[in-house]
DNA sequence: AGCACGCCGACT
DNA sequence: GTCGGCGTGCTC
């Protein structure tokens, strides 16, 4: 008898792959153990025991290959996670492999990469070479071992693997496949005591043989004295310390005088939080909210909540006292955050509460750190981890409560790549699944959860007023065009505006500017000849930033330098067209020299420190006011707040989508309710070249969500539009604009006769081209009453048709499924 | 995803 | 003829 496992690969392969083990390795073949594995020619991968058998027949066992090495002594998986794996690939249509690769720290997917080397005592110089092989032979002469890419980039060539083989075939060179560990613990070295030196006498004998050397006298004193305190000696800062170098160690070390250990130490201890006297007696409204969200719980665990509270309503108070709860019988809780933005505020609070068993996961943190994170959870160390959408895979047990905060936020849904899943969703399955409270909450909920609340699948609970007495902000729309008619305009700044920011300074109240674009200029213009930089990879313009001084594509990272001449007919006249962040940075300075300006986006918040220092100057106040895109609209809680603007709302107005609307009132209302979160009123600017527009109306008019909801839903209900149904996104790839076009029609012609009318398109996206790559798409209605399952197989039928008869198989198809 | 094979056009 | 690019199929 063999044992056999099949193995999940991070990879988008459509099928498991079986592999046996060797009969050392069997009794550590169980499900949720990450093996070694050689997968096609050459490369090794981590892939994860999805299950394991026994299999004696000898025509089966031929072909397998071994499972080179068991990694884990325990399962890092739980049976919850392989559930959730299997419904993620399900439900949006990708591999389990591809749900792996999101779900596991890039440090725990180990994989090999081609290493080159000469063969030992070759001759070379006496071989006759080609061009090629000359240089690669001399570049050896210098480095011990090369990568693939280095080979690469040395020749020029896209592929140089038929010439490695070549080479290593003629026994001129070596090619081995090398696993390198990502992930190392991390260590401290110590000094101690040798049996020797750990007594008094020894410690007399040993201080009078160095005692001609000053340097190894003063070290072995010190660690003679922690020894006597019960201290450890930290090498690196007792030799810096003491002003003396790593020899001395070594000179003890040899006369047996002390020896030195490496001490694995925790990478996230050093990670405090900033104490916040938190308020946890609830209000009376409050009260009534947590007594109707512990009843639905009671009567249906597996019924999802959604919590609706206007924006300073409290709901975090309320989470709070859930995750005592929980907390308190022994449960685990994830707390789900759109983005990095709010953890700062949210962790604080929180750890003030619970302490070290609170543990973060998010994009910030490096791949060590993640490793140690999953360990903690894993362990049950961390009892709350507060974290964004990946997080919903780390390897909880026995978990007891799933908050998602803001759940309408868009961030919880992966674009690109596949699993294209949404956090939420994936919460609201998995404690269905496993009879686990689920609570959602938000201001302003997607209309697919507050749908869901309406028709009694999520039960619903609502805070209608704000805590501590505050008033919702006041809310004044500016009509930028009139405003510039009669010259009320001073650059993007209306004269109210202005003169709301003037009082704030005064008062020494903080001031939050919205703008919806990163950058200094949207695009440039030639004067001359009309020229508009474009990304040479994508269908877009190129963004000006003036800090680096160049133009930037955002969506696939291409940069170009020269921001003076225009690339078209070289006169000197690029003018900077629209409006972004950093120009209303430099703006407001201008105008308000005195001020003390910062600005939160992308470009100023890529690291973890950069991003906590900005948040951590305006919470104690050194700065005025603070200039952002939609990261300054997402649950920042300030007290000191009393005005937010809003530079020009039409960006977000004005975007070809059907839920835009539901987007701009969304982030409106947002980032109104970061002003007058405490005892001060509020006030919000709304600037607009459209005051009469639907959603600027609904916000001026302070229209509650609800009454917004029930206008908007009619409309999509009539068009058939999610909430009232589903929707399904059929991407096509190519790299040329012919065979896209012509081939999504093609699939078109699949499509069409068993969707009919619920199939829309083929059109083109919002960017037409990106990365090279051209692209089309289809929007395929649901019916909410028709058979999810039914609908995959016939859709995944209709690609393989497609696929089959396809005389240019190379057309990519992408598909996401819930789109946002 | 990564690797090889086989086809085809471009150059020596 | 050989080189290199690209499309296609397969990976336990």
């Amino acid at each position: 008898m063999t044992v056999l496992a099949k193995i999940i690969l991070p990879l988008a392969v459509k099928s498991n792959f079986t592999y046996r083990a060797r009969p050392n390795q069997e009794a550590f073949v169980v499900p949720g153990a990450r093996v070694l594995v050689n997968f096609g020619k050459r490369k090794i991968y981590t892939g994860i025991i999805k299950e394991s058998w026994e299999e004696s027949r000898e025509e089966v066992l031929k072909h397998l290959k071994y499972i080179e090495e068991v990694v884990d002594e325990a399962p890092v998986l739980s049976k919850q996670q392989f559930q959730l794996f299997e419904w993620t690939s399900y439900y949006y249509l990708c591999t389990e492999g591809e749900v792996m690769k999101a779900a596991l720290p890039a440090g725990m997917k180990t994989e090999s990469s081609l290493r080159i080397s000469m063969s030992p005592d070759l001759n070379w110089e006496a071989l006759d070479l080609g061009d090629k092989e000359f240089v690669l032979m001399e570049a050896l002469e210098h480095k011990p071992t090369m990568g693939f890419r280095e080979v690469a980039e040395l020749w020029q060539v896209a592929n140089p693997n038929p010439r490695l083989n070549v080479m290593a075939e003629r026994g001129w060179i070596r090619l081995y496949q090398e696993v390198e560990e990502r992930y190392r613990p991390k260590t401290k070295t110590f000094l101690r005591l040798t049996d020797l030196t750990s007594h008094e006498k020894g410690m007399q004998d040993a201080l009078e043989t160095v005692a001609k050397y000053p340097a190894q006298e003063s070290l072995l004193m010190r660690i003679i004295s922690d020894f006597f305190q019960k201290a450890p000696t930290p090498k690196t800062e007792t030799l810096k310390e003491l002003g003396i170098s790593g020899s001395a160690v070594n000179s003890l070390e040899k006369k047996g005088f002390l020896v030195q250990e490496e001490v694995q130490v925790d990478r996230l201890a050093l990670y405090g939080y900033d104490q916040k006297a938190v308020n946890i007696t609830l209000n009376p409204e409050q009260q009534r909210v947590l007594g109707e969200i512990r009843a639905a719980h009671k009567e249906k665990v597996s019924r999802p909540v959604l919590l609706h509270g206007i924006t300073g309503s409290g709901k975090t108070h309320i989470y709070i006292e859930l995750i005592r709860e929980a907390l308190e019988k022994g449960q685990q809780v994830l707390y789900l955050l759109p983005e990095i933005t709010l953890t700062k505020q949210i962790v604080d609070r929180i750890k003030s509460e619970f302490g070290s068993q609170v543990g973060v996961y998010h994009s910030k943190f490096n791949d060590a750190e993640r490793v140690e994170i999953w360990h903690k959870v894993n362990k049950q160390e961390y009892k709350v981890l507060i974290g964004v959408r990946s997080a919903m895979f780390l390897p909880f047990h026995h978990l007891g409560l799933i908050v998602v905060d803001e759940e309408h936020d868009t961030s919880f849904k992966q674009f690109d790549p596949a699993p294209r899943y949404h956090a939420r969703d994936l919460a609201v399955y998995l404690g269905h699944k496993n009879k686990i409270p689920v609570v959602l909450g938000s201001a302003t909920p997607s209309f697919e959860s507050y749908q869901n609340a309406l028709q009694g699948k999520y039960a619903l609970t609502e805070l209608f007023t704000r805590a501590i007495d505050a008033e919702l902000p006041d809310i004044r729309v500016v009509d930028v065009r009139a405003e510039r008619k009669t010259k009320q305009m001073e650059g993007v700044f209306s004269k109210q505006l202005k003169e709301a920011i003037e009082l704030r300074l005064q008062r020494k109240e903080q001031v939050i500017l919205f703008q919806n674009r990163r950058g200094y200029a949207p695009y440039l213009v030639c004067q001359n000849c009309g020229f508009v930089p474009e990304c040479v990879n994508c269908d877009i313009n190129l963004t000006y930033h003036k800090q680096v001084d160049h133009l930037r594509c955002h969506y696939c990272g291409y940069t170009e330098y020269e921001t003076q001449k225009c690339p078209s007919c070289h006169h000197f006249a690029l003018k900077k067209m629209g409006i972004g962040t950093e120009k209303i940075e430099e703006d407001i300075k201008a105008m308000f020299p005195d001020a003390e300006v910062g600005r939160m986006d992308y470009d100023t918040t890529r690291s973890k420190m950069a991003f906590q220092e900005i948040i951590n100057r305006f919470e104690r106040r050194k700065l005025d006011i603070l200039v952002g895109t939609q990261m300054v609209s997402k649950g920042l809680d300030f007290e000191h707040v009393t005005l937010v603007g809003v530079i020009m709302a039409d960006n977000v107005l004005s975007f070809p989508d059907f839920r835009a609307y539901e987007y701009a009132f969304q982030l409106l209302t947002q980032v109104s309710g970061r002003a007058g979160r405490s005892k001060k009123p509020g006030e919000v600017f709304v600037q607009t070249y459209n005051p009469q527009n639907t959603v600027v109306k609904a916000i001026q008019e302070r229209k509650s969500y609800g009454d917004f909801f029930q206008a908007e839903v009619l409309e999509r209900q009539q068009l058939a539009y999610p909430p009232s149904s589903r929707m399904l996104r059929i991407e096509t790839r190519h790299r040329e604009r012919e065979q896209v076009e012509k081939e999504t029609l093609r699939l078109e012609g699949l499509l069409r006769p068993k969707f009919g009318q619920a199939l829309l398109g083929p059109d083109y996206p919002l960017i037409a081209r990106m990365r090279n790559q051209y692209r089309m798409q289809f929007l395929l209605k649901i019916d909410k009453r028709m058979a999810a399952a039914q609908l995959r197989q016939q859709l995944q039928e209709i690609i393989e048709q497609y696929y089959r008869k396809a005389p240019h198989k190379s057309l990519r198809i992408v598909l996401d499924v819930d789109p946002v």
